[in-house]
RNA sequence: GCGCCCAUAGCUCAGCUGGAUAGAGCGCAUGCCUCCGGAGCAUGAGGUCGCAGGUUCGAAUCCUGCUGGGCGUACCA
């Protein structure tokens, strides 16, 4: 319908001004159609008369007249256009267009919503990729709630998705939490503890240590010091990385690639990172270490691959991962960074540009801090002083629905306050619900309207819905797939949220009003299938978000 | 000092990549169930969109400069 009334303008354009010149240039003009604010201003509004008149020279009320009477006659009736303010042009899709969107919708199903709109490109989407050195903590729920729904949004609108967990399991801080959970280990065999400087002092280490069998250890212990820390290192690792998958999968969190940074150091990645950058003369030596020119492309000062001990840093760990995600062929690979690291962008895009990728190739999200708020008071968290509290303990704590979706009401760049309260109340407060209870109401109609046999009428005739509340509530759902796309393609997941209480607001409007199950059959007939259209769009937008549409609550 | 992010109703936040009278939830006030789920619906009060300029037919949205807050600014990862 949308290509419709965008063509019958362009040609409007090309008929009586072609020689304006309008869709070429530098600045061409683009036909725009969006979804008004207000219901009463059409269904479909366009700003092209105001947009071209001062080229044309014409005054935009004028313009519209002409382009209104124009689409008028190319539209045949599906559609009616109007002028309005300023010059706006306003269109009125007639019930028969509205109706068999809603046909589609029943046709089309679980996918319902689905596009071609990425064209098959293929992405990568890095998120999480904690610190394997304690348990996750709530900020990796913020980033598991976002980064598995954008995955989900990007394939759902076309696009060929990897979800990789990116796991820091080599370098300085493994070695340090290796020595933590050897002192932890002292201590259960009598001696006094000693964490090391800097160490990792949580909880959860002395619970691990307690676990560990004397047998297990012993051949540990015989090690050289260095070892012992190492081999105690991949035991707390081992284990760590098994609890994080576990509440991954938990909290509906599927990784397609889980990342070893140490199987880059074991298979000479790293070297050949180092090598690709010396002989591209993108390194110079100072002070005894190798420097990479990230300032080239747009970085702030360069930054050290090479430590002066020998010891590759970070950034080249960074390289080669790089290398090693463009080699496999993505066209776009996505980090999602917490906000501890976003000083990293930068240097990232440096990074991208220099292994022939483009800056564009690489795509940085920055998430940012998660509070958690419990009557009114903030509760600290501090990983290494062992105050924290666990992904796991929130979940437990309010369920997964309810976090993820809590999670999902923000956009990315915000801060977000995690009111512990209120999301534990499991009440109409919490932000789930209203959606939740939509589908819920709407599958209690259902099986009332089962019990009276009317179920299994499939040829409703859909044209009886033409109350005000019943045609928007179907226009609605009708802009589901456009919305999907255009979630996944501002990478905001938030929008699907909104949309769907927006879809649940228009619905519960729609039930006050309207007596679905009545002694009219065929008026009956008409709303249930309007009910399971509800229930589809809902569905398929909760899926998404990883949130179940429950039949009952 | 420099860099990134944020600033919208009493509180928490949306605002669809420049559109018409800036919205929702919570809280507050008032109505609505003999009827399919009242965990719902409706109405009302509440705004200098941090401040000042600029671009534009048109700015909460884009640009510049301020103010205030968060984070970062390692040969840590």
């Amino acid at each position: 319908m949308k290509d419709l009334i965008t063509s019958s303008i362009r040609d409007y354009f090309e008929a009586r001004h072609a020689d304006a010149g309008l869709f070429e240039g530098e600045n061409p003009l683009s036909i725009q159609l969006d979804n008004p604010r207000d219901r009463s201003h059409g269904d479909l509004a366009c700003n092209v008369a105001m947009a071209s008149s001062k080229k044309l020279g014409m005054p935009p009320r004028a313009l519209a007249e002409e382009l209104v009477t124009w689409c008028n006659e190319k539209m045949e009736g599906r559609a009616t256009a109007e002028v309005a303010g300023p010059g706006f042009i306003n269109f009125r899709l007639a019930a028969d267009e509205v109706h068999a969107a809603l046909a589609s919708i029943l046709k089309l199903g679980a996918d319902y919503g689905r596009s071609d709109a990425g064209g098959g490109e293929k992405i990568n989407l890095e998120f999480v990729s904690a610190n394997p050195t304690g348990p996750a903590v709530v900020v990796s729920a913020r980033a598991a709630a976002f980064g598995s729904t954008l995955a989900r949004l990007l394939e759902f609108s076309g696009h060929a998705v990897t979800s990789e967990y990116f796991l820091n399991d080599a370098g300085g801080q493994v070695r340090t939490l290796g020595a933590s959970l050897l002192a932890r280990w002292k201590e259960t065999q009598g001696e006094p503890l000693v964490i090391p400087e800097n160490g990792y002092h949580g909880l959860y280490l002395k619970e691990m240590a307690e676990s560990l069998r004397a047998e297990q250890v012993e051949p540990w212990l015989a090690l050289s010091d260095s070892e012992a820390v190492e081999a105690f290192a991949r035991h707390a690792i081992h284990n760590l990385v098994g609890q994080v998958r576990v509440q991954m999968d938990a909290f509906r969190t599927p990784f397609d690639v889980w990342f070893s940074e140490k199987s880059l150091h074991d298979t000479g990645k790293l070297e050949d990172a180092l090598a690709y950058l010396e002989e591209k003369q993108l390194t110079y030596e100072k002070d005894g270490a190798v420097w990479f020119k990230t300032s080239d492309y747009g970085d702030e000062k360069d930054r050290v691959v090479l430590k002066s001990d020998g010891v590759a840093a970070y950034l080249l760990a960074d390289v080669a991962y790089a290398l090693d995600k463009f080699g496999r062929g993505f066209d776009k690979a996505i980090y999602v960074l917490g906000p501890d690291h976003h000083s990293h962008a930068a240097r990232l895009k440096a990074v991208a540009e220099a292994i022939g990728a483009g800056k564009d190739w690489l795509e940085v999200i920055l998430l940012q801090w998660v509070t958690l708020v419990e009557n009114g008071e903030t509760v600290a968290m501090s990983k290494r002083a062992g105050e924290f509290v666990t992904m796991e303990d929130l979940v437990n704590d309010v369920g997964v629905d309810v976090a993820r979706t809590y999670f999902l009401t923000r956009r990315a760049e915000s801060h977000l306050d995690f009111d512990l309260g209120l999301a534990r109340e499991q009440s109409s407060k919490s932000p789930i619900f209203y959606a939740q209870y939509a589908t819920a109401r709407i599958a209690g109609v259902l099986r009332k309207a089962e019990e009276g046999g009317l179920a299994a009428a499939a040829d409703a005739d859909l044209s009886l819905l033409s109350a005000p509340e019943e045609l928007a509530l179907i226009r609605e759902l009708e802009r589901f797939p456009e919305l999907i796309a255009a979630s996944a393609k501002a990478r905001e997941p938030n929008r699907l949220f909104q949309f769907l209480n927006e879809v649940a607001t228009l619905f519960h409007r729609f039930y006050h009003e309207h007596q679905i199950v009545s002694e009219d059959a065929a008026q009956s007939t008409a709303r249930l299938a309007l009910c399971r259209a509800t229930r589809q769009v809902l569905g398929n937008g909760l899926d998404l978000m990883g949130v179940s549409a429950p039949e009952r609550m």
